[in-house]
Order: C-alpha cells, then sequence, then structure tokens
RNA sequence: GCCGGUGUAGCUCAGUCGGUAGAGCAACUGAUUCGUAAUCAGUAGGUCGGCGGUUCGAAUCCGCCCACUGGCUCCA
C-alpha cells in the first residue's frame, strides 16, 4: 500500500504496486501523456518502474533538464536502430548524450556517405512515428555476453566484460532492437519528435589513438520542433562569426598552402595585434616584469636538457648548419634560465619576473590546424617567474589579480578556473609534485574563485591552472595559465644563493593570459563578431566627403584627427555618400565622420557610430574627446 | 597523425550524361558631384589545387600528392 508524495506536497495512496506511468495517469491524462520517466527518491527510474513502498515522486517531463536528457539518449537509440535496420553488419558501441545532443559510434566495414546519413535519418523519423515500445529488462553480467555475442555484437561483448563480475545489467529492447543501457528512457519512440543528424566523423574505439577507428554520427534533439528550430539557428549566427571569414571579408590576414598553420596578417589585421601586443607590454611593466628578447634557432641540446625533446622531440622543427642540429624553439623557457643563468642570483634578486613576445614554431599535427585558433608559428604573452618556495603563492596570487583585469578589459566577464595535477608521465619527484600542486590550490582558495579539479592533466613538468574565456555564445577557450615548475631550473643549472649562503634551486612559474596572440586574436574576433571596440578596431574613424568640393575640409580634419593619435583614414572617391556609409560599415569602422555643405560652413562634422545612429553634427574637440574616453574605457 | 568532406575568376558560388567555362559582387574605363547601408553603361578577367592515368576528348572518371575543413587523438 505504497503512499506517493509528490512534489507540490500532496500525497496519494494505492492499493498495491503501482509504475510512474500511473501514477502520472492518476493526476491527469495530459500529464500521463507527457512523462518520459520518473524520479523516485531522487533516483531517475523509467516509467515503467514500480512503486512498491512509500516514496517521493516526481513525473518527468521535456520541461526537466533530465527529460531533455532522456529524450537524447533515446533519440541515440533510436538512431541506432535505425543503423542496424538499414546496415545490418553494422555493430554499435556506445551512444552517450553530449551538450546539445548525442552520437553514437558504429563500426562498419565501409565509411558512411552523406546519403546515408539522410536514408537514416529518414529511418529514424519513421521509427519514430511506429511509436515503439521502448521496455527494460534485465540480465546477469555472463547472460549478456553471451547475448550481445550471439547477436554479433562484439564492442559491446567487450564493453560488458569490463564491467565488475555478479552485475546486474540493463537492457532496452524497442522493436527488433537492444541495447544496454543504464537508463531510464522514453516510454515509446513517439516521444522523439525533435532531432536531426548532423554530421559523421572518425573516432577511435576507446578514445585511443592506437585503436582501430569508428564511425561517429552525431546528432541533435529537442524536446520540440521550435527549440530544434532556434539551435539550428544558433548554429548558423555562429557560423556567421567564424574569425576566418570574418578576417576575410575585413582584410586582417591570410593563410597560403606554402605555409600550412602559419599567418599572413595584412596591415589591418597587424594594427589589431599590435594594439593588444601594446597593451599587454604596458601591462606587465606596471606589475613588475622586464621583458626579453631571445633566439628562434638555438642548439637542441638546450631541449634535450629540459626535457622536451624527449616528450615532444617529433613535434620541433629542425635545421643544421656545419654539422651542429639546431632546433627551432617551440617555447621560450629554456632561453629565459639562460638569461637567468648569467651572473650569480641572490635571494634578494628574486622574484624575477621576464617577460618575452618570442616566436615560437610547434610541428602540430596536420590535422589539428584550425584557423587562427592551432597554428605551427605563434607569439604567446609569455613569461616566467624565477622565484622561491616562499614566493609561489603570493606570485600566483598576484597574477590570477593581474589577469582578471586584462580579462575585463577584453570585455571577458565569465572566466572557468580549472586546477590540473600530475599526470602518469611527468618528471620529479612524489614530494616535489605533492608542495606544488597544494601551493596552488591554496593560492585559488585564498581568492575565493571556483574552480575545478582536472587529475591527471598537467605538464609533465609540474600541476598547472588554466584560466578558460566564456564567449558571447557560450563557447569555453582555455586561454591564461600559470605552471609550477620545480624541475627545469634544476635541469639547466639554475641557482640563487639563499639567506644562510647555500646554494639553491629557484622555483619557475610559467604564465600566459592571453595564451597565443593568434588564438586570442580569433577568439576577440568571433567574440564581438568582427565589430571591434574603438581601441581595438584597425581603424577608428572614416571621414568621408559628400562632393569634391569638400575634399579639402575632409583632409583637415582627418590631419587633425590623425595629430591626435587616432587610427583614421579618409575617403574622398566620387561615389554616393549611402555607398560609402554602406562599405565603411561593413568594414565596422565605428565612427564615419561625414562632412558636407553645412558642415565646410560651421567647421563641424556629422557622426555616424557603427551601429548606424546619427550623432548629429559637432564639433571635431566634442568628438575626439568622446572617442578618446571610450578607447581608454577599453571592455565595453 | 587517423576517418569523412571540400578545392572552379580577387570574393561568394553554379557548371546536367565526359564534348572544351558561367553568374553576382569586386576590378578597370566612361558618365554622374550626389546628405546617412548598393548610380548607370561598357570592358577585361580562369593551366578548374598539383602530378600522373583512362579516353578521339577530362573541371567532370581513376590513382597519388598538397592544402583547407568537420570530427577523433594530441597540445610543452
Amino acid at each position: 500500500m505504497p503512499i506517493v508524495s509528490l512534489p507540490d506536497g500532496s500525497q496519494r495512496q494505492f492499493d498495491g504496486p503501482v509504475s510512474v506511468g500511473e501514477v502520472a495517469q492518476s493526476i491527469g491524462p495530459g500529464l500521463a501523456k507527457a512523462a518520459l520517466a520518473g524520479r523516485i527518491d531522487s533516483k531517475l527510474v523509467d516509467c515503467s518502474t514500480l512503486i512498491e513502498d512509500d516514496a517521493r515522486v516526481e513525473i518527468i517531463t521535456d520541461r526537466d533538464e533530465e527529460g531533455l536528457e532522456i529524450i537524447r539518449h533515446s533519440t541515440a537509440h533510436l538512431l541506432a536502430q535505425a543503423v542496424k535496420r538499414l546496415f545490418p553488419t553494422a555493430q554499435v558501441t556506445i551512444g552517450p548524450v553530449i551538450e546539445n545532443g548525442f552520437y553514437y559510434d558504429f563500426s562498419f566495414e565501409r565509411p558512411f556517405t552523406p546519403a546515408d546519413l539522410e536514408a537514416i535519418e529518414k529511418m529514424m523519423h519513421e521509427l519514430a512515428g511506429q511509436r515503439i515500445e521502448v521496455k527494460r529488462s534485465v540480465m546477469s553480467r555472463d547472460e549478456a555476453i553471451a547475448f550481445f555475442r550471439r547477436s554479433g555484437e562484439e564492442y559491446k561483448a567487450k564493453i560488458i566484460e569490463d564491467i565488475p563480475e555478479n552485475e546486474t545489467l540493463s537492457l532496452y529492447t524497442q522493436g527488433e532492437f537492444t541495447d544496454l543501457c543504464r537508463g531510464p528512457h522514453v516510454p515509446d519512440t513517439g516521444k522523439l519528435k525533435a532531432f536531426k543528424l548532423m554530421k559523421i566523423a572518425g573516432a577511435y574505439w576507446r578514445g585511443d589513438s592506437n585503436n582501430e577507428m569508428l564511425q561517429r554520427i552525431y546528432g541533435t534533439a529537442w524536446a520540440d520542433k521550435k527549440a530544434l528550430k532556434a539551435y539550428l539557428h544558433r548554429l548558423e549566427e555562429a557560423e556567421k562569426r567564424d574569425h576566418r571569414k570574418i578576417a576575410k571579408a575585413l582584410d586582417l590576414f591570410h593563410t597560403q598552402e606554402e605555409a600550412p598553420g602559419m599567418v599572413f596578417w595584412h596591415d589591418k589585421g597587424w594594427t589589431v595585434y599590435q594594439v593588444v601586443e601594446q597593451y599587454i607590454r604596458d601591462k606587465l611593466r606596471k606589475h613588475g616584469y622586464g621583458e626579453v628578447r631571445t633566439p628562434q634557432v638555438v642548439d637542441r641540446a638546450l631541449w634535450e636538457q629540459s626535457g622536451h625533446w624527449d616528450k615532444f622531440g617529433d613535434m620541433i622543427f629542425t635545421t643544421h648548419s656545419e654539422h651542429r642540429d639546431y632546433a627551432i624553439k617551440p617555447m621560450n623557457c629554456p632561453c629565459h634560465v639562460q638569461i637567468y643563468n648569467q651572473g650569480i642570483k641572490s635571494y634578494r634578486d628574486l622574484p624575477i619576473r621576464m617577460a618575452e613576445f618570442g616566436s615560437c614554431h610547434r610541428n602540430e599535427p596536420s590535422g589539428t590546424l584550425h584557423g587562427l585558433m592551432r597554428v605551427r608559428h605563434f607569439v604567446q604573452d609569455d613569461a616566467h617567474i624565477f622565484c622561491t618556495e616562499e614566493q609561489i603563492q603570493q606570485e600566483v596570487s598576484a597574477f590570477i589579480d593581474l589577469l582578471f583585469e586584462v580579462y575585463k578589459d577584453f570585455g571577458f566577464d565569465d572566466v572557468l578556473v580549472k586546477l590540473s595535477t600530475r599526470p602518469e608521465n611527468r618528471v620529479g619527484s612524489d614530494e616535489v609534485w605533492d608542495k606544488a600542486e597544494q601551493a596552488l590550490e591554496l593560492a585559488l582558495n585564498n581568492k575565493r574563485l571556483e574552480w575545478d579539479l582536472q587529475p591527471g592533466e598537467g605538464a609533465f613538468y609540474g600541476p598547472k591552472i588554466e584560466f578558460s574565456l566564456r564567449d558571447c555564445l557560450d563557447r569555453v577557450w582555455q586561454c591564461g595559465t600559470i605552471q609550477v615548475d620545480f624541475s627545469m631550473p634544476g635541469r639547466l643549472g639554475a641557482s640563487y644563493i639563499s639567506e644562510d649562503g647555500a646554494k639553491k634551486e629557484p622555483v619557475m612559474l610559467h604564465r600566459a593570459i592571453l595564451g597565443s596572440m593568434e588564438r586570442f586574436i580569433g577568439i576577440l574576433i568571433e567574440h564581438y563578431a568582427g565589430t571591434l571596440p574603438a581601441w581595438l578596431a584597425p581603424v577608428q574613424v572614416v571621414v568621408l566627403n559628400i562632393a569634391d568640393r569638400h575634399a579639402e575640409y575632409a583632409d583637415t580634419v582627418l590631419r587633425n584627427l590623425e595629430k591626435q593619435g587616432f587610427r583614421a583614414k579618409i575617403d574622398l572617391r566620387n561615389e554616393k555618400i549611402g555607398f560609402k556609409i554602406r562599405e565603411h560599415s561593413m568594414q565596422r569602422v565605428p565612427y564615419l565622420l561625414i562632412v558636407g555643405d553645412k558642415e565646410c560652413e560651421t567647421g563641424t562634422i556629422a557622426v555616424r557610430t557603427q551601429q548606424g545612429k546619427d550623432l548629429g553634427s559637432a564639433m571635431c574637440e566634442v568628438f575626439s574627446a568622446r572617442l578618446r574616453r571610450e578607447i581608454e574605457r577599453r571592455g565595453l
């Protein structure tokens, strides 16, 4: 005689065991129809699950976060069923829910084609229309292995073999298709109404590049058609922000076959780059950093000593001359240790903060290259802090403050923080790792930051904190980092004389705020959809004349702006003003100054913003003051 | 690096069955001197990513390579 308590506080008594679906039915037919699953005492279950004892019960519908996840998971099963219908020799593997959708990995003798994808989706809609009941059953581990072996599903059998013996497993069957799954699932395929298959991609079995490659089909699924449409629209919007497209339209940079993974910066793109670099340079000076410059081609012995050669040798570009082998530097740190090593250092010299915008090359695998986001030549806002163990925390703390200051100026408020700890392949003793990890954790906690732990994701020489930005489209980009390194100074012979006259090894902190300049500019372009704020815009103002007779005055206005240090241009072409406004608006110039008869007579300018707002006539000085304020304010 | 997809004029793209290359915008020339997102007319522009093969004939079919691209793996 279970008593069921509902979320609104009401209670219902039943004569005997009752299913979640029946509870929903007892509340109302609408809810029964909408029910996707249930929650019994905080555990998610199927609609068919029987309630035998008193319990708190909640009906899950597509309005719940969990409901949407269940829809996505069930749609993955629907995909697998459709694939097995059309291609019976395909084998199923795993099909999890991901952000905005799901995927399913298959093993099949030939690649799926886009036409296959269409056929599969059509079959999915057909199966959904049939409202096939989804039934849960249980089997022992060994029974399940035998079941999937019999069905020719070797991968599924292998997955189950990794599950501890004696466990009972749940299986979900819809029509002729049965899949191993924890569940819960929707009661019937008719609940799946809004989905679309998105793309086909390769994916390694168990995520290991030594294993065979499976074929992954990605899909998206939503509670209703409207939500699906909204999602597809969002994707389209994101595509419009693609920095590669915008860069072409705005003439910022290009890449070409002859230099894969390297950037040809054009005048306008390089202007943005330089503004960003100079901004960081000023910030670093103010925060006690010195700037250095080190060679790009250095004997590879340096990288053998540092330990990078062992781990990354095949990704280091090399060259040679007169029987010596050189590395094109993949990072600045060993060179910075060389500067540190000039002369004897005392504990009184520490901390030494050494920054460099050094050109680095890494021979990234061809398949990973991607616009500005993953390149083979890049420059980081890189710096190394040489300090004592006691100074670690205060340095990490000061760095975090600086980092948040910078992100704010660029218009990023949402920063995700992660702490990555010791990986399997590493150098240094456990004792040293303990110390380093604790120092970072303490610094984070003292700042009262929320952070996630990423066990095993640290660099080979030390743990790190990573800072990621969330842009206006909710995408996350890892940019900043600070890494503790107890190993490299020792390997490269760095030392200082401590207070008691003993020789000690300094600790090295590797740190960057923007990460790679290239990548950060890519992020900026996408975040602002190309419409950069005035302080970053390559061209801040364009002066437009209405007719030839206004050219001389327009030129005076231009020279005045240039004299004040604004990035200004002039457009004297004999074109209609509407045409010129259109062109410069599309080039995302923050301000257009229009001069015609009226302006010439009164010594003013007509100001038009990038957003198309007509600010009316103003004296040049008034406009200059406005623009200067805006530039100084930086981040929007 | 691995699995797909793509590569045609400066840009965005079309090109059927294998029959010898097409549009819009941009460029150039001329006209127009114009008040807040496209003035009109004309001209020119291509070794169809590269190399090889099949064929009387290849942008189109086949092979190899390169680059880009969506993922996977990796990311000091």
